[in-house]
DNA sequence: CAGGTCATGTAAAGCGTTACATGATTTT
DNA sequence: AAAATCATGTAACGCTTTACATGACCTG
């Protein structure tokens, strides 16, 4: 029944703590930018919240990994952060470091597909319909941020890509999918 | 900055509840029995621990949505649970309601490509063959229950080809991609 | 001067995992 | 007789969202 080790080890960086150390180093010094650059870029496969980064920014201030000052800009309070030596060698050993990467994946249209027995067989065409025009809502917004992306650093890019690969490869399933259902349920109908 | 409202109302069905009324509608009668078909079959899209599963029972039982009546087989305590009215029309209802669906990702391979800007450019290609390697695992897994699935109802069935359908994509682009990224590091060290 | 954005944060609540505990039954 | 599995559950902890609050600055 015992499930796989925890998330988060004491010494190791918490999930949020490992967007941020990533979000410093790219040059994002104050937790609304890093927010803000969170939410154009990362949003579709790694999300956090303001709850989160405020918190955890002191939280890996107090384990040394950062160091904020206060840099007010006019009468507006604002504080900086920039790595410290132990958050540079904590983010490089956490890109370097080979641990089954964390994967976690909720997709309620998936779940509705899964139970879609319990209801008569046109809805299952139907779940597959709404779930191909969630991803399509999904690819716009993605492609959306593509010229942008394109002139950033290759990181970016390509996980922008693999985000728009991945989609694009749902939106088929879906369409081959709905369409094979529907004509089997023509031809039973005829027979 | 406003975020996107709540992602359960009171008078809905909190995520695991979701799992639960499916499942006792699949006629998983117990909390094991559930935990047991999560961990084969919605748990990669989908997942469930007892932690969970045993105390949102009791609050569904306390909704209303599902009658729980003491079973022991021999000497060992055993709860049987079966939908009520109230619970059916829950679970047709959100199968049938066309809200947003909730979506969730969190994928630290990606996370580490993303950042992978920050080290050498070789590390790159590292960071997405670990990327490689890990689904192709998770492949691996979807393949063992393959078999097993064709012969159940067509949702499961459906969900897995879906599973092993984006996995097979995610698989294909980091095969791709390194290669990609490998021939242009040649090229570049020619020049 | 109103409305939007910049910027920071807190509190409460919900969600979820992990680790632990217990004891019966079945298999080897 | 030991080990695995069946079956139930709780407590502690960690993570995350949501909602709220504050106030300065900027644009039209």
């Amino acid at each position: 029944m015992a499930q796989p080790g925890p998330k988060t080890r004491p010494s190791e960086l918490s999930p949020t703590g490992r967007v941020i150390l990533g979000m410093i180093a790219f040059g994002k010094s104050t937790g609304y930018d890093i927010k803000q650059l969170v939410d154009k870029s990362t949003r579709h496969f790694w999300a956090a919240s303001y709850g989160q980064i405020y918190p955890e920014l002191r939280r890996l201030e107090e384990r040394g990994l950062v160091r904020g000052r206060s840099e007010p800009s006019g009468g507006r309070a604002r504080t900086v952060y920039e790595l410290t030596e132990a958050g540079e060698s904590a983010l490089h050993g956490w890109l370097e470091s080979d641990e089954e990467p964390l994967y976690e994946l909720r997709d309620e249209g998936m779940l509705k597909l899964f139970f879609s027995d319990v209801a008569e067989p046109e809805r299952r065409v139907e779940s597959i319909l709404a779930m191909r025009a969630h991803k399509e809502r999904k690819l716009a917004q993605l492609r959306a941020i593509e010229a942008y992306a394109k002139q950033g650093p290759p990181g970016p890019y390509l996980t922008l890509q693999l985000g728009i690969g991945l989609t694009e490869c749902y939106i088929d399933w879906c369409e081959t999918t709905a369409r094979r259902l529907a004509a089997e349920a023509g031809r039973s109908r005829q027979c």
